[in-house]
DNA sequence: TTTAATGGCGCG
DNA sequence: AAAGCGCGCCATTAAA
């Protein structure tokens, strides 16, 4: 079957163009040139014109009523999307320098959206896997495919992972089945194996549509709500783009949440604490700053401290911190 | 030259 | 009938 686009015509995406690679080698050569071309015309050949003549930076604009979970966004430039998962992509990651005497650090929550899930949800054994400070996407194939954790192979864990990000995006079994390239049936297996083991998540995704259909919105942990006008919507299709909507938000908005309140916690620190620390980027769960190396010991724990002590779920908040010259390195 | 739509793709 | 959430920006195309 034939990809499609919206408007109907046949799709020429990257997942179209690697299938058709096998037989047709000049879609690799295509590619290769798209990937390439996306670098230069987004970062490499725009980014070097976007610095202010006066500072000598690039200096973003962040919106704080255009993402409907909560999110900032980013835009002239985006500074939330610079590469960073291929090789070539970091190289522009390299770019970002910290200025003399100063390092890079970069704090992120680690897993964030799946803690936040463990505490919504309160499933026992998530959150048992969390406090013990378990790898949780191993601790998924372990569960669902009835392996002990120590004979988890890395393709079962990859499956996890799927499993783990298809869950807080309200995958479908067919998507599930999709994305991993399997049939319909097993990927509507293992979903079954997912939610008897993790009753809780299950539970909680039955009362969170729900809810939402019974109020038409749905909250954060601190109470911002999303409205849902499509979620009684007769059509199906929209209905149930509500219904992904509805389980997404709850999530992806109480991370949004939690880095705000991170944002402020750190801020008002450097300022107490008169450093000449910058916070200079967001970046949905990770924050970035300039430090003097002269304040970076100080201020590598504390950052990481605050970012944790945000609030107190029922899960730990993990907090994975690195320093550099240059934002790539402090990766 | 600007605006809008489209397809595609960079990030979390 | 559709099938995975949230963004912004690129090149291309067509039209104003």
């Amino acid at each position: 079957m034939i990809k499609k686009t919206p408007s109907g015509s046949p799709s020429v995406d990257e997942e179209v163009l690697e299938k058709l690679a096998e037989d047709h080698p000049i879609c690799k050569t295509l590619l290769e040139h798209r990937g390439l071309s996306k670098l230069k015309g987004t970062y490499t050949d725009k980014l070097p014109r976007m610095v202010n003549a006066k500072t000598g930076r690039v200096h973003t604009t962040y919106s704080q009523s255009t993402a409907v979970t909560g999110r900032l966004a980013s835009l002239d430039p985006n500074l939330q999307n610079i590469p960073v998962r291929t090789v070539e992509g970091r190289r522009i990651r390299e770019a970002f320098i910290a200025p003399p005497g100063a390092k890079i650090l970069s704090a992120d929550y680690s897993q964030i959206e799946l803690r936040i899930m463990a505490h919504l949800s309160g499933d026992k054994s998530l959150l048992e896997a969390f406090s013990k400070a378990e790898d949780v996407h191993r601790h998924t194939a372990a569960e669902v495919f009835d392996t002990p954790l120590g004979d988890v192979t890395s393709e079962q864990r990859r499956y996890a992972k799927v499993i783990n990000f298809g869950l807080i995006y309200g995958m479908s079994a067919f998507g599930l089945a999709q994305n991993l390239g399997i049939e319909r049936s097993a990927a509507q297996a293992y979903m079954a194996k997912y939610f008897q083991r993790y009753p809780g998540v299950a539970a909680y995704m039955e009362r969170t549509r729900n809810e939402a259909k019974e109020r038409g919105y749905v909250d954060t942990v601190f109470g911002r709500r999303l409205w849902l006008p499509d979620i009684r919507s007769a059509n199906q299709a929209r209905r149930a783009g509500a219904e992904r909507q509805a389980i997404n938000a709850p999530m992806q908005g109480t991370a949004a949440d939690l880095i705000k309140l991170a944002m402020i916690a750190v801020q008002d620190w450097i300022e107490r604490e008169m450093l000449a620390t910058k916070l200079v980027m967001q970046v949905h769960d990770e924050l970035v700053l300039e430090v003097p190396e002269a304040e970076l010991a100080r201020v590598k724990p504390e950052v990481e401290r605050l970012m944790m002590g945000v609030a107190k779920l029922d899960v730990p908040l993990v907090v994975d911190a690195g320093m550099g010259e240059n934002w790539e390195e402090a990766h």
